[in-house]
DNA sequence: GACGGCGAGTAGACACTGTCTACTCCGCTT
DNA sequence: AAGCGGAGTAGACAGTGTCTACTCGCCGTC
């Protein structure tokens, strides 16, 4: 039943997850994802009042995606705190570098409804979990755990970012995040070896 | 004669300006821009070969702006490498809050001609002095300085688009930035007690 | 001093977009 | 069997970026 929903509203959100992946933002017009999934360019109305609920739908779809890599990172990875982070932190790089289009419409705020997508929906479990995590850890810093983590979320999307618009070549002359991922996981959390 | 050059380019980049300052990027269309300039929508073309074009100029304003304050803070500061990092980095961070509209459309390279904007023209610059400065911190991971400096740059980038959109409350409850930036630098810098 | 040319800006067309509204049409209930 | 309502269609509308034909005023040349 849920596997194979063939009812409008999922072909279209469908359509606009094929499209942002294939394409990339520019491609996501109501119009076109209209087309995409066989109907006319009305049709979508009846599902999504406005064009970004549309958008929001397919971006939700995303954050979905990307809880899934992490819970799979997380528990592929052993049950030291460190490498459990270390794991997040590769599994939320790679989904934005092997998904860069749909990683930027989730975080174009501006494209999505009520800027409640991207914060209650996905971010905040991942930032729990870098929480608990990070307190595991007891970073060198002595910091509040939760600015730790909020630090280090940041520094990730900074890096996902760099990446995503080939600037890593300023910093390393190669378009491999990995020195700077060690490297800001070593800052915030201390040496690797404990 | 620079000073008041009432050339349409100028006064087109000029009402650009002032549109994103004021209203934010969904304002840059090329004919409100025109509007603003009291010019018809046909005239820019003239100056810009195209809508992406004219949006470049205009963002290139923006990184003549921040490399200004970049300077300015840079040269208040004092000498140690420490606090003229602190500086550079509140610097970053205030210039992406006091214009944020500017700030997104400098690092929306989906609306930049040839992606040689944003890092040639005023990152690279900002990174050779952060490498520099890092170099003489001698940061504890004893990583490579254009690496650290990499880190700590992407930190503050995503530190700017977590307060950009509100995402702070998740970390710390509130509006301020400051004991994310401060575990920032602390992390990648060492302690600021050297 | 008249004339031709040319740079600068205007005005309109075109295809496209998101939104709104009138309409068709099929399946269901009564 | 009749009617009704949900689901999708089709067209209109204002707005967008781009392109092209045009006007107009200023300059140098004969």
């Amino acid at each position: 039943m849920n596997d194979q929903d063939t009812g409008l509203r999922a072909r279209l959100v469908a359509a606009g997850v094929e499209l942002v992946t294939g394409e990339g933002v520019h491609a996501l017009t109501l119009r076109e994802i209209a087309r995409q999934a066989g109907v006319s360019h009305g049709a979508p109305r009846r599902y999504f009042a406005t064009h970004v609920e549309l958008l929001s739908a397919i971006a939700r779809h995303g954050f979905d995606e990307l809880a899934a890599a992490l819970a799979d990172a997380d528990h592929a990875a052993g049950t030291g705190p460190r490498e459990r982070l270390a794991a997040l932190a590769h599994a939320y790089l790679d989904y934005a570098a092997a998904a860069p289009g749909m990683f930027e419409l989730m975080f174009r705020h501006d494209l999505l409804e009520g800027s409640g997508i991207g914060l209650r929906r996905t971010s905040l479990p991942l930032f729990e979990t870098l929480t608990l995590l990070v307190a595991q850890v007891r970073p060198p810093s002595g910091a509040e755990p939760a600015v730790v983590a909020g630090a280090l979320w940041a520094n990730l999307h900074g890096l996902a970012q760099l990446r995503a618009w080939g600037s890593l070549q300023l910093a390393t002359g190669g378009d491999d995040v990995e020195p700077l991922l060690r490297a800001a996981l070593a800052a915030h959390l201390g040496p690797e070896a404990r």
